[in-house]
DNA sequence: CGAAAGGTTGACACGTGTCAAAGTGGGTGG
DNA sequence: CCACCCACTTTGACACGTGTCAACCTTTCG
């Protein structure tokens, strides 16, 4: 059996060493740029301020919040949601180690969404200053910072796309393949996850009520495409997976 | 009877001065940041390199271009729209005058939409090479880039919210409610509008069937609450279509 | 003037939501 | 350390909103 996906158990990860330096992050490779020299790197360290943590339930930050700062994760899984006023909510994204959270806030200089830690994490806090500071000094991170604010864009575009036009057994099947391929290039299993999240908020993220998800599960499981149970999935067969949610999105 | 709501009469149009020069265009705020005196605005003037006009039916970009540059629309209306393998389409957003489009090529330096033109319409085109080499010397010219990105992000959130929770009448709303207001900020009127747009492409871009879509505009028709006749809408009770799309989006 | 594209409306089907009940597992306090 | 509790999940029965299919109408344009 492959090691469990979580993100705590994050390979080589050495035992907890702390430096606010993403010189020596071995993250750097997902949430920084490439091709810095060694001095460079150095003065990129001054993007991070400091690290906060999260512990599980709690929120990085809340719709209305000012916004300072994006947020880097290093260890935990994030969701990021809406509301009505009338209690409706949307998730709008799922984020794990590597990512950057808290773009939304740079429009109106105040956070319109909630970043809610799934499981206790540990994040980078970068003061938006010193990002547009670096950046005008460093045309490779400027550019960096450009292309995640696009594949932020496009990302939700393809979340639309599932919204519009998928059926409740093509969005989750869309949604697991997505999972698994994130992880994967964190060094995970390809076949196999544990869930961090509620079929409610699974539900939630693909415009489904969780009993929709559940049965959807099942289904597949059913059909022996997956195993389930509870918060673990393994992949039996991803080429039916891929086929269910065959229109891939973009063609 | 106010002024018809189609761009091609923009208030305050000059006739048909064509300078390729932001310093001089009447859209400037819109798609410029402010704060900008007139040296450095001439500087500014360098981000354009030339205009492009693009018929209607015509695409300005398709998914697969090579990204060089993003466009800011002077004239006309678009869409944006993904489409997957097997022929379904997901409209992504409508554009008009002063917004700018393409910031989704970014990230892979390649397009991964459609750009199409409602009517025609005249664009200016900006290389990004421009817009980043301009916005590490003008801070106040890369915070309006990030708040442009950022705004689409946020964009991108409500509509999930819509195709997420809502049904068919408040989508319908909120699209309405959302069209006037941009269109008002602009200069037309905030109750009379032309759609740009077939009850397709507003279905597509709303996650529901056409038909769906005429029978929405039908219902708020025999309530009394707009009047319809085709592409023409009149918003008579603007209130009422509030309160159907009751919950604020991000409350 | 005729054809094509777009829009409206009706009848019916079907996917997903709703409501309810029961099962499962993890966390916590005695 | 165990037992209880609560949050989460699964499953079934039924309802309902929207999709599907079809017919007809309107407008535009060659």
């Amino acid at each position: 059996m492959n090691k469990e996906a979580t993100i705590e158990a994050m390979p080589a990860t050495t035992p907890a060493s702390f430096k606010v330096a993403c010189s020596s992050c071995n993250l750097r490779e997902l949430c920084m740029p490439i091709g810095f020299n060694a001095e460079d790197m150095h003065k990129l360290d001054s993007v991070v301020a400091t690290r906060r943590r999260v512990k599980q339930g709690e929120l990085l930050f809340r719709n209305g919040d000012a916004f300072t700062s994006l947020f880097a994760i290093r260890t935990g899984f994030f969701k990021t949601c809406i509301s009505t006023v009338d209690g409706r909510e949307q998730v709008t994204g799922f984020q794990m180690a590597g990512e950057i959270i808290g773009l939304d806030g740079i429009v109106s200089d105040h956070h319109s969404c909630n970043a809610v830690a799934l499981e206790d994490a540990d994040v980078c806090v970068m003061p938006f200053a010193n990002v547009e500071e670096l950046s005008r000094e460093f045309p490779v991170l400027q550019r960096h910072v450009h292309k995640i604010m696009s594949r932020e864009i496009v990302r939700e575009s393809s979340v639309m796309m599932l919204l519009g036009n998928m059926r409740a057994e093509e969005r989750l099947a869309a949604f697991l393949l997505n999972l698994v391929q994130r992880l994967h290039a964190r060094g995970f299993s390809q076949s196999e996850l544990t869930l961090r999240m509620t079929r409610e908020e699974i539900g939630s993220y693909l415009g489904m009520k969780l009993e929709t998800v559940s049965r959807a599960f099942s289904k597949f499981s059913d059909e022996g495409i997956i195993e389930v149970k509870q918060r673990y999935v393994k992949i039996i067969k991803p080429d039916a997976l891929k086929l269910i949610f065959n229109p891939e999105t973009c063609a």
